[in-house]
DNA sequence: CGACTAATTGATACGAATCAAAAGCGGTGG
DNA sequence: CCACCGCTTTTGATTCGTATCAATTAGTCG
């Protein structure tokens, strides 16, 4: 097994009880399907994990047959070009689950970006259970076909749009997340910086730095701190983000 | 049921002893696991169809509870933005398996560039059989996985390449497909035209198609026709593509 | 062989990258 | 509590890769 270098709690000893029956992130896990059964023993198979902001837990090419739910915290997945450019892929949030790759062997990297905790399931053990109940196996696959989805609406993204709408669509996008997960309306609270933004946007900081001043100038958020924004006008902003509007400082 | 504008080939009455028997494409597919099966029963449900050049046969956002898997010909997926820019999310070959999206509700636009055959499943048979055959679920899971890992692939290309990188990168995918599923060596034949690859790599007919002279120049490739590509330097043209050398002429 | 479309080549424009520096912010210690 | 240090973010000046606009050449099909 590779060096996951972090502090695993065996939830052998805990009891399933104690730890899911008061897991926060469990309405927006593959694990929620299972609620009303009695799965101490599936449940009991996890192990329940934290992971210290800026570590990176699974690195691109390991072999790492267990699937990841992510109960707390931001992670992001990216791959490394030979001379260091990263790509960000995506970022989990509490409910994302990952692990889904071909032969156990993941082809990128994890790494959180604040603390995380999350539970680790053996593909085994998962299939094994699945076998008993479809729900769990057909929550898996719903969990993969909108991870797909989400990286076709992110080629479209990088393949064909301006800076500015870039930047609108990761606005949006991350209000959607922050009501979802948080509860939050007109405020997203961003817990990656701005390399992370521009490595997941394919610009650089300047740009988006830049882009953050336009927005605010032209009223469509307002910027509290660099990691709080406010929005300001939603429909000019979802417009941008929709693509219906290349590089025009609507104002 | 959408307008999906082909001919469909009912299986039933041909019995697919005489359809997947000989079927070509089989070793590249997701049934190609069931073969030593009696499963006329499941074969039987699936419907044979032909698709001619040009023709979209899926619709972004429409509903259609079917897999579809490709036999013969070159299809692309995309998605386009409200003023027209498109964005080609891949390519589909023989063997090719799509129709994995949420809710059987496609969030892309499939049209056949060559004329096209395939084979349509009804996701509840698939789903129906896949219980009492496993291995046909993982089949089908593993074909999505490798979708998953190539749009990662694809977005690495797309967020931090250049257009030289870009267009090593696709002919070296290209140059694997045509290997596995054609058996071609050094020569690459290209189905799509020059829309299709800048379109598909994020960037204008015209830089791609100067990027090609520039190739031809360097002695990395030679170009017979415009669809028809020799590899004169693999090696080069492979550093290129995995990101080795960003800009450099390397000649 | 002519008509139409696809592909290439050329000239110029422009959005974002790069290089450079200043300002903001968070944490630490005197 | 404030001064200092290091890191993140913003702003500025300039460069550059690719898009755009425009025209020519090649290729395809009736």
């Amino acid at each position: 097994m590779a060096n996951l270098r972090h502090r695993a709690i065996d939830t052998n000893a805990l009891n399933h009880e104690t730890v899911c029956k008061t897991c926060w992130a469990r309405r927006f896990s593959f694990c929620e399907t299972l609620h009303n059964k009695n799965m101490d023993e599936f449940f009991g198979s996890a192990s329940y994990t934290k992971v210290d902001s800026g570590t990176v837990f699974i690195h691109d090419g390991e072999k790492f047959p267990f699937y990841f739910n992510i109960n707390k915290g931001t992670t992001r997945s990216f791959k490394i070009l030979p001379d260091g450019r990263r790509q960000i892929l995506n970022f989990g949030v509490p409910g994302t689950l990952t692990g889904f790759s071909e032969h156990a062997s993941f082809d990128f990297s994890i790494e959180a970006i604040t603390d995380v905790s999350l539970c680790r399931f053996s593909k085994d053990k998962v299939d094994f259970y699945s076998n008993k109940h479809p729900e769990l196996r057909k929550a898996i696959m719903d969990k993969m076909v909108s991870e797909l989805s989400d990286s076709y609406a992110h080629t479209l993204v990088l393949g064909k749009m301006s800076a500015r709408e870039r930047l609108a669509f990761f606005l949006i996008k991350q209000n959607k997340i922050g009501f979802k997960i948080y509860g939050q309306m007109n405020k997203i609270t961003l817990p990656m910086n701005r390399y992370d933004i521009s490595d997941y946007l394919g610009v650089t900081t300047e740009t988006i730095s830049r882009t953050f001043t336009q927005f605010e100038a032209e009223g469509l958020i307002t910027s509290l701190k660099a990691s709080e924004i406010i929005i300001r006008d939603r429909r000019r902003l979802a417009a941008l983000a929709s693509g219906a509007i290349r590089f025009a400082t609507i104002g």
